[in-house]
DNA sequence: TTAAAATGTAATATATATGTTGCATTTTGT
DNA sequence: ACAAAATGCAACATATATATTACATTTTAA
C-alpha cells in the first residue's frame, strides 16, 4: 500500500524525494518506491528515514487494520 | 545491537525461535540472526514479528538513543 | 547425568532491496 | 505559456536479506 503518511511527513518538513534520499543515504528511486508502496524497505532505512522527520516507526510504517 | 526486547517479547509468549519462525514464515535462522543484532530484516518481517507477538514496531524494534 | 530441545554458526543458493542511468510525465513558479 | 523542478518509470547491475542444510554448543527436563 502507498505510504501516505511518509509523503505528508516529508511533505511538512519541505523536503523533495531527492532531499531526504540525500539526509538518508539513499537513491531517489527508493524513497519514490516506498512512497508508493512498491517494496519493502529494511529496517535501518526506515529508521534513517524517521530519524530525518522527527517521527517514529509507529508514526510512518504501522498500520492498525490490514486491508490491502 | 542485540534485540533483548525482541527476545523478551518471544519468550513472554512461551515460544521458541523456531515457533515465532513458522508463525511468520521465515527460517529459525532468521529469527535468530535479528535477535543477535546480525542483520537488518525487512519491513514486512518486523511487521510480522511484532503482530505475532502483539507489540508494534516502535516497541520492539525502536531504540530512542543511538548507542552501538 | 543424560537425552532432547533450543540456539549458534557456517557454506552455499536465491530472491529482492537498492543503485545507476536515462528519459517521460507531472507539478510548480513566474 | 513556459521553464525548471519534482516525480514516475524501466532496464540492468550489485549488495544483501533470507532459505537450506548440516553440525556444534548450550539449555532444559527427566
Amino acid at each position: 500500500m502507498k505510504n501516505i503518511k511518509l509523503k505528508v511527513a516529508r511533505v511538512a518538513k519541505d523536503l523533495s524525494q531527492d532531499d531526504l534520499a540525500k539526509i538518508v543515504g539513499v537513491s531517489r528511486q527508493t524513497i519514490g518506491l516506498i512512497e508508493q508502496g512498491k517494496y519493502n524497505p529494511s529496517l535501518n532505512l526506515c529508521v534513517a528515514i524517521c530519524k530525518a522527520l522527527s517521527k517514529t516507526l509507529d508514526d510512518l510504517f504501522w498500520e492498525e487494520d490490514e486491508e490491502e
